[in-house]
DNA sequence: TAGATTGTTAATCGATTAACAATC
DNA sequence: TAGATTGTTAATCGATTAACAATC
């Protein structure tokens, strides 16, 4: 993987994890190689987006002949980090978590294992959620220094979570999934992605409403 | 509610819930007003971009004054259609369904009320997922047509998705959250949002594999 | 070689930020 | 009124798209 210089934009990067699962499917109907045009085509994105987009990460195409479907996958993934595993812990198994923990524990054979939970609720304590442990939130950091958990994964409620998210960060994870509804603050050694489901539900909401609104006041025309 | 004319953009729609949330913490801490400077320091936009974004919808401001909170707070929610409740239905019971509908049971008090869910899976049908009755997938028009649901959540695994939005849509319901891991198509008389969450995951381990080189390759320094 | 298609530079578009007149 | 702060226009920045020379 021959990297460029300069800084990758965060909207290139949202769009690698599409790349790859589009080049997956390919992958599994057997085709071989894809030009940026059919490829545009299938993925929705401009054909010069796609190459802009791949280019910053190195030549994996081949003038006259386009991309190798194989190839792009491995070199995506690469780009990704999912040529390795990660180890990752969940804090706070009530509702959310043991949710989000229902859906972690499926995805080990992609490489992210969940191997333990925390919640600081004494009589959640040696419980399992999914086949996996709960400990005392006492526990966790020395549970993620000694066990190198890569990632936390955070559903306690947003009153905790900074103080988990520090935790976790001084304990040597370098990776936070966060579920709680709050934006966190994080040393930049630490990478963080939030997914604020109840923001997603009310952009949802916002759009169903802008629709209805449309449609009815299709006549209506307000200047 | 003075709507001005034009479309506005996804981005500054995905803003609005987090406005929202800053907005009732200032509430619940009693704060009655706030400037659009003080409100940037605090939510870490800009505040010419969070009059932008406000001046889409109206004048809620006060020239010399500031915003009122609870004022801006009822707006917000307003334009986010959050004035009004959603019912909506599960479907896809499986890994990721009981998950989700265990988060959907929690935020009821929040205007969304899971009613009821669905699975292709026979053996599941009477059943129940967190105090929700498991339906035949058969049943799931005429339920959802029925009982006037407005969105589908969906949590079936990528192979049927599309086909279970189409179902929703012609059974009436005009939203669309979408857990499975592919890329809907619908009318445009239905709202779709989808949360890819192993996109994020990946999205995740980019960055983290993106600090790791920085943090090692600080003294190589590639040109 | 000729045709196809990339890699990359230039042009366009849209979103963010800055500036300031309007006004409370 | 004077000071503060919005609403809005103009300037800047960044991301997307178009164009085309390089090259397989």
């Amino acid at each position: 993987m021959k990297r460029k210089n300069g800084k990758i934009s965060n909207a290139v990067i949202r769009r690698l994890p599409r790349y790859r699962r589009y080049l997956r499917e390919l992958q599994k109907q057997g085709v071989e190689k894809i030009s940026s045009n059919d490829f545009s085509e299938l993925i929705g994105y401009t054909a010069s987006q796609i190459r802009q987009d791949l280019n910053n990460f190195g030549d994996f195409g081949q003038q006259g002949y386009g991309y190798s479907v194989d190839g792009l996958y491995e070199e995506v993934s690469k780009i990704l980090g999912l040529d390795h595993d990660y180890k990752m812990v969940l804090v706070g198994a009530g509702n959310l978590g043991q949710a989000i923990s229902k859906y972690a524990m499926s995805i080990i054979d992609q490489g992210f294992q969940l191997c333990a939970a925390f919640d600081i609720k004494p009589e959640l304590a040696g419980k399992k959620v999914e086949g996996i442990t709960i400990y005392p939130y006492e526990e966790l950091e020395s549970y993620v220094s000694e066990n190198q958990i890569d990632i936390g994964i955070i559903c306690v409620n947003k009153g905790n979570a900074q103080e988990v998210a520090d935790k976790l960060y001084s304990a040597g994870a370098r990776g936070i999934w966060n579920f709680a509804l709050v934006d966190l603050v994080v040393p930049e050694q630490v990478a963080l992605e939030s997914v604020h489901l109840a923001d997603t539900l009310h952009s949802l909401a916002y759009h169903m409403n802008d629709i209805r609104r449309k449609s009815s006041g299709a006549e209506g025309k307000k200047k």
